[in-house]
DNA sequence: CGGATTTGACCTGCGC
DNA sequence: GCGCAGGTCAAATCCG
């Protein structure tokens, strides 16, 4: 398993310029690690290194890498959601967001419907930024906060273990996903997620979406763990500490517009800077993407 | 009864 | 052009 060290350019992200990136991370979470070890830690020049970040670079190029910065790029600005300009997302401009885009995303879903069939050979589909992860857990389906209904299932090449496909409930909302057990290690499900979602979290607070992004500590993930939305129900103690581990996760794709499950009013940030910023700083501030 | 899931059929892209 | 695999649709079915 190859490990790398990337720094990403969050001046980019914020003006909807960003490359996209697929990052197929490899957590073992039975082992015990600093959540900065995971996350990466801080550089003096103000960047942080994803210096344990496990990447399987051929996963992570197939999307997006090479000319995947291009499509991906066009893609994203061609959706009517205008990427987060401001560091700092709310619930209302979320809300504002919504109401602007709302007929917009139902008539191009629309005509996706109807014009799925009519699509080009010349004109390529154009797929959403994805980001695919691994993470060890018993359940095929992470619980992350969003809802989603399942519309698909399909045998995998060479594997027993089949591909569930899910898409947000949401009306105006596209964001889909697919979840499939890795093929060298069934314990680990890999779950790839596609398009941004245009709503806060449904778990969240409307006053939590302001937040969202911001950086959780392991203690913090642990004191909220035990309350989580009706997961505590089925959690086994067993699996806390890998429910822990995705719950860092998905604090952070959070900060990128995937889900993220935590109530984030329960959150602790001790970063002074993550509170101007928000978002993606909490993580990974500005600097491009640089591998070593 | 309405929403979610299942599942076979169909579409699309790609390699040969 | 053909076959294969991934992805999606939508009717049937399930379930609370």
């Amino acid at each position: 398993m190859e490990k790398k060290s990337m720094n990403i350019n969050m001046d980019d992200y914020s003006t909807g310029s960003f490359p996209t990136y697929s990052l197929t991370n490899m957590f073992d979470l039975s082992e015990e690690r600093s959540f900065m070890e995971l996350l990466g830690v801080q550089n003096m020049n103000n960047s942080y290194s994803f210096l344990d970040f496990p990447v399987d670079v051929k996963e992570s190029i197939t999307e997006n890498g090479g000319n995947g910065k291009e499509s991906s790029l066009n893609s994203q600005q061609q959706q009517p959601v205008t990427p987060n300009s401001s560091s700092i997302s709310s619930a209302s401009s979320e809300a504002l967001n919504d109401e602007h885009n709302k007929t917009v995303d139902q008539a191009d879903h629309h005509l996706q419907k109807q014009l799925k069939a009519k699509k080009t050979t010349n004109q390529k589909r154009q797929r959403e930024a994805r980001i695919a992860f691994m993470t060890k857990s018993e359940v095929d389906h992470l619980e992350d906060g969003y809802r989603w209904r399942k519309y698909g299932q399909k045998a995998v090449k060479n594997s027993p273990f089949p591909r569930s496909y899910y898409r947000c409930t949401s009306v105006s909302c596209n964001v889909k996903k697919h979840v499939e057990r890795s093929l060298n290690d069934q314990t680990i499900v890999v779950t790839t997620y596609e398009g941004k979602h245009t709503h806060p979290n449904p778990v969240m607070g409307r006053s939590s979406a302001s937040h969202v992004g911001s950086l959780v500590s392991p203690l913090a993930a642990e004191c909220t763990t035990t309350n989580f939305g009706g997961s505590e129900n089925y959690m086994m103690p067993s699996q806390y500490y890998n429910h822990h581990r995705q719950q860092v996760l998905f604090n952070t794709l959070s900060s990128m517009g995937f889900p993220s499950k935590i109530p984030q009013e329960r959150l602790v940030c001790s970063n002074p800077r993550v509170m101007d910023h928000g978002l993606l700083q909490d993580v990974v501030p500005s600097n491009m993407f640089k591998e070593e």
